[in-house]
RNA sequence: AGGCGAGUGGCGCAAUUGGCAGCGCAUCUGACUCUGGAUCAGAGGGUUCUAGGUUCGAAUCCUAGCUCGCCUGCCA
């Protein structure tokens, strides 16, 4: 059961005073109200459909979160009510996906599918009340018969059947009689109503289709999402069902339905889904960018989803705090990527263990350095974690440092390894850059260096400085690895920002994965399991692949590189060079 | 055009409900540093959509307007 989340905790979150939003407000004064004598009941429910992704994300915090705040409980509840779309494959996943986000719903796991019987009694005792009614018109006739947003509808011929021919047809719409699409049933509302979701709404439409997968062929008729949604809300004595602002519309619908019914009535409120630059979040895009082989799969770590972040390297903790952070109103908005990689970064500097790992190798061999010795020198795990504790690497003559870490001819400002110049090799010694070798073309293949012996460890006994600290990777020693460097899947912060007659897909990234071969990694990393993350130091964090990476084929993906003040220097130079 | 909703530094959110417009991210300085990381100190950045009005006092109340979002599935 869910010990965690019934306990009360304060209703600004976690880790200090954050504002209060809307929706806790709400729920606050129903609490001194005592509108629901003290309870506070809310229920994610995902259509399995898809995977979850960051959007998700936030509802599901905004969900559990307050549940967990106010000592009541969240149910999970898959809205299945449309077989034609629904799969069994996406509710194991989902389920995975609300558990990996550190949520628990206890025994509090729900099916709309559960509730068709209920929802089949409540029609029948709307027509009745003379308040549905079997609607003969084809899906065509009753677009036509809607009327627009300035006109009102006309009343369908049907409207006015007696009750009991209403009763007979729709048992026989559940008994199957009839052809998908040739009748279903409605509301009776009003037709002139300028919220078109009041004219005369379709609350069952019959689908003989695919089976459905919990109640299999017993149903052939199913109801619509205005019609369950409610229903199921009120039957699980939901108290604030929390859904996005395109449901606003709908709420006059929502309560119409409760109201008639005269059942337990929950108070719909209605939040902004959360938007992030470079990303797309529809399912229909994200099944796109699937389909079309864009990306490897839902869980590529390019996609949002969360088992893409996942395998990208994010953590949950690093996902709550984004979404605590982002707050919660009804301002359609978009959440700048930066602030969900500082999240990222600020949970995993405390607790990603540090490690070398060099990703572009520039051999080096240290000239004056006895041609077999190697010497294991202490490392220190975590500089934010002491209890992380501290390991060997080992150094030798050959060595291999980054590409980036030496200039022939180092630009402004730039004081890593250049020719003539000393830098630290961290905790190892100081070395100077003696000679550099280059292949026939040109290119810089391999440096010559000396080290000063004295400083063993990294300290120089006579105090003198250097500027720069660089990580290296002996190379006898290195673990060879694929890296997977990646980058915002799209180029533009909004996707969606395309010449006319173009789609998202013109804005994809064409190095949004760029991949590293032979990369050298310091020993120790030849034993990680997959799904750890570390931080290459300098460099950012990264995460053993949980799918192609093997003992001996190790594959890292860039979770999120550190934070690079060089990089800014160097982008200004070249600005202001060209 | 009809209905509903929303407009506060670049971005995301606050503002004890009429009382000095703040916070986070981002940006820029500087300090420190065996990660150009982290940390610390500081700075810049606002006609609170606009115009009127009420008031000693308006982001907040009133009026008019503007802009943006959503709504014409037998999807959710």
């Amino acid at each position: 059961m869910n010990d965690k989340a019934q306990e009360p905790c304060a209703p600004c979150g976690s880790g200090g005073s954050r504002p209060v939003d809307f929706i806790r407000k709400i729920i606050l004064d129903d609490m001194a109200s005592g509108k629901w004598g003290g309870k506070v009941i809310t229920r994610f429910p995902p259509e399995p459909n898809g995977y979850l992704h960051i959007g998700h994300a936030k509802s599901i915090c905004l969900n559990f979160g307050i549940a967990a705040e106010f000592g009541g409980r969240c149910h999970l509840r898959f809205d299945d009510t449309n077989p034609a779309k629904e799969d069994e494959e996406y509710v194991e996943a989902i389920k995975e996906d609300v558990r990996w986000l550190g949520w628990d719903w206890g025994e509090h796991l729900y099916y709309a599918s559960d509730y068709f019987d209920k929802m089949y009694e409540f029609a029948v005792a709307l027509i009745r009340k003379g308040k549905a009614y079997v609607c003969d018109l084809t899906p065509e006739e009753v677009r036509r018969t809607r009327g627009t947003l300035t006109e009102p509808g006309v009343e369908s011929p049907y409207r006015n059947r007696s009750i009991e021919e209403n009763l007979e047809l729709f048992e026989r719409m559940r008994a199957g009689e009839f052809e998908e699409g040739a009748r279903t049933l409605r509301a009776k509302i009003d037709m002139a109503s300028p919220n078109l979701n009041l004219r005369d709404p379709v609350l069952y439409r019959i689908i003989k289709a695919p089976p459905h997968h919990r109640t299999g062929t017993k149903w052939c008729i199913y109801p619509m999402y205005d019609y369950a949604h409610p229903i199921s809300d009120s039957l699980e004595g939901i108290t604030h069902s929390i859904c996005t602002l395109e449901f606003e519309d709908h709420r006059p619908l929502y309560d119409w339905v409760l109201e008639e019914l005269g059942i337990h009535h929950s108070q719909q409120i209605e939040f902004a889904r959360l938007n992030l630059t470079y990303t797309v979040m529809s399912k229909r895009k994200l099944h796109e960018l699937v389909r079309g082989g864009y990306v490897s799969g839902w869980d590529d770590p390019r996609m949002p989803t969360l088992r893409g972040l996942r395998r990208r390297g994010y953590t949950p903790e690093a996902i709550r705090d984004f979404c605590a952070r982002i707050g919660v109103a009804k301002t359609d908005s978009v959440v700048d990527y930066q602030l969900l990689e500082h999240c990222l970064r600020e949970d995993l500097n405390k607790r990603a263990p540090r490690a070398m790992a060099v990703l572009k190798p520039l051999r080096v061999v240290i000239t004056n350095y006895p041609d077999d010795q190697v010497e294991w020198l202490e490392a220190i795990n975590n500089p934010e974690d002491p209890s992380a504790g501290t390991r060997l690497v080992p150094f030798s003559k050959v060595i291999y440092i980054d590409q980036d870490d030496f200039r022939e001819v180092p630009p402004p400002k730039y004081y890593r390894l250049a020719p003539g110049r000393e830098v630290r090799l961290r905790y190892a010694y100081f070395i100077r850059c003696t000679e550099v070798v280059k292949d026939a073309a040109g290119n810089v293949v391999e440096l010559r260096c000396t080290y000063d012996p004295a400083t063993r460890g990294g300290n120089a006994p006579d105090g003198r400085k250097v500027k720069a600290t660089i990580h290296w990777v002996s190379a006898s020693h290195a673990a060879n690895a694929e890296v997977r460097l990646y980058e915002h899947l799209f180029t533009k912060p909004d996707p969606d920002d395309v010449p006319e007659g173009e789609t998202f897909l013109a804005n994809l990234n064409p190095n949004s994965l760029i991949v590293l071969r032979d990369c050298k990694l310091e020993p120790m990393l030849a034993e990680a399991h997959p799904g750890t993350t570390f931080q290459f130091e300098r460099v950012g964090y990264f995460c053993v692949d949980s799918v192609d990476s093997r003992p001996g084929a190790l594959v890292f993906n860039r979770a999120v590189t550190l934070k690079d003040q060089w990089a800014k220097i160097e982008k200004k130079l070249t600005e202001e060079s060209s």
